[in-house]
DNA sequence: CACCTTTAAATTGTCGACAATCTTGAGGTC
DNA sequence: GACCTCAAGATTGTCGACAATTTAAAGGTG
């Protein structure tokens, strides 16, 4: 694979060569095909990539700062070690974050927002009914939830925190630990009645809605895990 | 100034020579030295620093990641330009984060923890009526607090956000909009009446207390801004 | 005078090479 | 056999130079 010339499908054009490769290799730790913990060699990625070193250094600091790759100096850089204990203080953050950008967005939301939470929603009962109790809505489904009300929060620097440095890690440990719920029918039920909450603009309601939903989830994710 | 050497004062050596600068520029960007909002070149810092300009860039993506900077493809890096809106943002973040610190720090706290908390906060009584009503024992007491209960949280992904991301834009707006609060003396009841809870095991209340005492100061800039 | 075009200067992106540091494994010592 | 020493190899850190792009100013046109 060239990424210097854009040929590749992914990553789109005019970003420059070093984000093209901060892309792709996201995508490869995410869906594990870097496996988490092993090394990451700079020349071998660079020969693979027909890119220079540095080109290549700028991507895994990016990398480094989404909370990815674990970086030393004079050592080298490390995927993160995925980990129970890391899992369950991803749910803990994410509850305190969901639930206030849930609670403002129950303040915040516009008419668009309110309309395109609504179609998602309805999307979702759909896409339910057909696959019965399979239950496999939600590696998408339940992404597209979060990610939208966190957008109708309004606040950057939570939409920053959450989509842009959070979710990633969420998303690897879903791929890797394969996280596809049984929880599906009931998670649509909280859904909807948090949606229901930030039509209403009822703030605190929403955020105690959302925190409950995630805690749930982790209590779920618990008891699997022993 | 020359970082090359490890001659300076501040960044310690046996560290890369790509962090020193970063450290430094760190420094000089929450103090205001370097203006927010105003353009940084790499040649002229490189310069500046006898440093080449692959060390600097090196240290500009970590001011970026930190959100210290902001950078676009070919065009080069600014300083992050301070808003009363970035600064409400970042009150809402901390109330949710710090809030569930200090849930977490009254379940999970040691021995160690409390000792450390009572300690800081005598130190704190001391200070303020030494200083009576002239209430400056903010800048460093205040930041101790939070920062200590935040580590006495345990979760780390939780110390990571707020104390190597979000607590460098805090002090930025505190150097340069000059968040001197005169709440210091409730502010330290505050303080206090938190500590209790945590030392009771009480996270609920821990959790409330946090929220309302960042929220008072929140509401406290608000009343200021106009 | 406003606006577009063009050209030169400066800045950023990318690269390959050298120096400093770490890792590995062989060999020796107790 | 366990442990230390010390080289060889590989990897990371740092640098200066060239190519690509943007910015600015100069000049022309309506």
């Amino acid at each position: 694979m060239d990424l210097r010339d854009g040929g590749t499908d992914i990553p789109e054009a005019n970003l420059s060569l070093a984000e093209r490769l901060f892309l792709t290799l996201r995508g490869e730790i995410v869906e594990g095909r870097i496996p988490a913990g092993s090394k990451v060699s700079e020349p071998e990625l660079a020969r693979r990539f027909n890119a220079s070193r540095g080109s290549l250094r700028e991507a895994l600091m990016r990398l480094e700062s989404l909370g990815l790759l674990e970086r030393r100096v004079n050592v080298g850089a490390r995927v993160v070690e995925l980990s129970e204990r890391g899992l369950l203080e991803l749910y803990d953050v994410r509850e305190a974050l969901e639930g206030m950008a849930c609670r403002l967005a129950a303040l915040e939301r516009t008419e668009e927002d309110l309309v395109a939470l609504r179609q998602m929603l309805s999307r979702h009962e759909q896409q339910e009914e057909l696959q019965a109790g399979r239950a496999y809505f939600q590696p998408e489904g339940d992404f597209d939830f979060h990610f939208r009300i966190v957008q109708a929060s309004g606040n950057d620097l939570l939409i920053d925190t959450l989509c842009n440095r959070l979710y990633y890690r969420v998303r690897m440990y879903r791929y890797q630990l394969g996280m596809a719920s049984p929880r599906a029918k009931r998670a649509f039920r909280e859904h909807s009645h948090i949606i229901e909450a930030i039509e209403a603009g009822d703030g605190k309601l929403a955020e105690i809605l959302m925190r409950r939903h995630i805690r749930a989830s982790r209590h779920n994710i618990e008891k699997k895990l022993r």
